[in-house]
DNA sequence: GCAAATCCGTTGTATTTCCAACAGAAAGGC
DNA sequence: GCCTTTCTGTTGGAAATACAACGGATTTGC
C-alpha cells in the first residue's frame, strides 16, 4: 500500500495535522488511522511549480501540509485574477473534487517548497463508515462552510466599485479577522491589486492618499488603521 | 410536536423535495421521514417581504420550496450588490447556520409570495445517525461543493475589468450551462448590472454595441449568442 | 560583494465608467 | 379601458480607472 510505504513521510505531518480544521478533535493516533483510511497521499512540489492547472479534472482533495500555495487565474493577455493563498493546514480542491466532471478553473501555484496530501472523497462515503469518517465528513462540512463564506466575503469586497472602497473593506476584514488595528497581510502590492481587481498603481497611489490623509500607515504588507472618531 | 402540527403543510411539498440535490435518491417516505428527523418547519413570506438580513445570526439552514429568493446587499447609500437569485429547491444560509457566532452579510428577499423550510444542522450529526441522516450530510456536502463552484465563478467574472468582458464572460457561463446558444438569464437589467457590479446604463449602452457588432441579440432576458467564425 | 531582478511609489495621458436625466415601451393595478 | 409604475435604451458631462513609463529601493542569485 502506498501509505505504508509513505508511512514515515506523513508521520512527520501529524504535527500540522493535528491543528487543521479537517483533523479537528483528533488526537495522533485517530489520524494517523484516518490517514490510513482515506489512503492518503504526500506529493512534494518546488517554488514556483504548478500544483494544478485550470482545465483539469481534480479527483483528490488536498491538504497543504508544508509551504505556501496561491490560488490564481490567467487570461489569454496574462491580465491575473487572484483568488486566494493558502497557507499550511488549508484544505484546496474540494468543491472541485466532490464532482469529477467540473473541471477546475483556476491554477494553483507553489510560492514555495510545500507538500501536498490528498485524498479521494470516495473514501468518506465507504458503506462501513466509523465513527472518525463521520468526525472527517462533520470537519469537512465546516471547512467548506468557512470557505464558503471566505468566497461570499470576496464578492462583497470585489462588489465594490472604488478602488477606494475595496481597499478600505478588505482592510477592516483583515484587521477585525487580526483582531487588532496592527496587522499583516499575505499579499504583496501587485497581488494584492490582482486581488481587489484593480490597477496596481492607481491602488498604491490611492493608498497614498489615505496615508497622508491620517487613515492609517504601512510599511511593506504591514498595516495600521487609525480611527477617525 | 411542530412538525406534526405542520404535518399537512410539508406533506405538500415532497414533490419540490424529491428533485432537490439535498434529498436526492430519496423515496417520498424517506423524505418524509427526514423531514420528520430534522425537525424541519414551513414559513411562507410575502413578496418583498425579507426572509433574514445582514448582520443577522442564522440558526437553520434554508431550502425553497416555492417561490423566488434573490441574495443581495445594499450599502449605506442604496448602491446594491445582487449575490444570487434562489429557484425552488435550492438550498441557503447554509455557510452561516453551519458557524452559529458568523452574522449573515447579505439580505434575502422573496421575489414572489414564498415558502421556506428550514432545519437546525445540529440534527445532522446526532450521535445516533440512520443511513438516511448520512445520506443527508453527504448530499449537504454536494450541495455546498456546488455553490461553492458557482461562488468562484462569480468571482471569476466579477474580475474581469471591462464591462464588456463581464458580459461576455456571463453570458458564455449561462450559454454553457443551458446547452444552447438560446437561452434566458434570471435577472432584469438592473439586476444583471448588479450582478456584476456595473452601471446600469453603461451596460445597456454596452449590449447594444454588442448587437450592432453582430455578436448577440436579445430581447428582454432571452438572448442569442452568435458564433463569429 | 556585485549584478540582475523584483518591488514600490509616482506621474501624465488615454480610456472607461459612473451619474443624472430623459423618452418610449412594457407591465401592472384598478 | 386608463392610469401608474416599472423597465429599457440613449445621451453628455464629470469622475475614476487603466496604462505606460520611470527612478529608487529592496531582494535575490551567484
Amino acid at each position: 500500500m502506498y501509505f505504508q510505504q509513505k508511512g514515515k513521510k506523513l508521520k512527520e505531518y501529524i504535527s500540522v495535522l493535528r491543528q487543521t480544521a479537517l483533523f479537528a478533535g483528533m488526537d495522533d493516533s485517530e489520524i494517523e488511522a484516518s490517514a490510513a483510511r482515506l489512503n492518503m497521499r504526500a506529493q512534494t512540489y518546488e517554488r514556483g511549480e504548478t500544483v494544478c492547472h485550470s482545465g483539469q479534472f481534480i479527483r483528490a482533495i488536498g491538504i497543504l501540509a508544508a509551504g505556501q500555495l496561491m490560488i490564481q487565474k490567467d487570461d489569454y493577455w496574462g491580465n491575473r485574477s487572484v483568488v486566494n493563498r493558502i497557507g499550511e493546514g488549508e484544505v484546496f480542491g474540494e468543491a472541485f473534487a466532490m464532482q469529477e466532471d467540473e473541471p477546475f478553473i483556476h491554477d494553483v501555484i507553489a510560492l514555495e517548497d510545500s507538500v501536498v496530501l490528498s485524498f479521494r472523497p470516495e473514501h468518506l462515503f465507504a458503506p462501513d463508515a466509523d465513527k472518525l469518517t463521520k468526525r472527517l465528513v462533520q470537519n469537512l462540512l465546516c471547512s467548506m462552510a468557512a470557505k464558503n463564506r471566505m468566497l461570499a466575503q470576496k464578492i462583497d469586497i470585489m462588489a465594490h466599485r472604488t478602488t477606494r472602497e475595496k481597499l478600505t473593506d478588505y482592510l477592516s476584514v483583515q484587521s477585525r479577522r487580526a483582531g487588532s488595528a496592527h496587522f499583516s497581510i499575505p499579499f504583496d502590492r501587485q497581488q494584492l491589486a490582482d486581488y481587489l481587481g484593480v490597477d496596481r498603481s492607481a491602488m498604491c497611489t490611492e493608498l497614498g492618499k489615505m496615508r497622508d490623509e491620517g487613515l492609517l500607515s504601512f510599511h511593506k504588507c504591514v498595516f495600521d488603521l487609525y480611527d477617525i472618531a
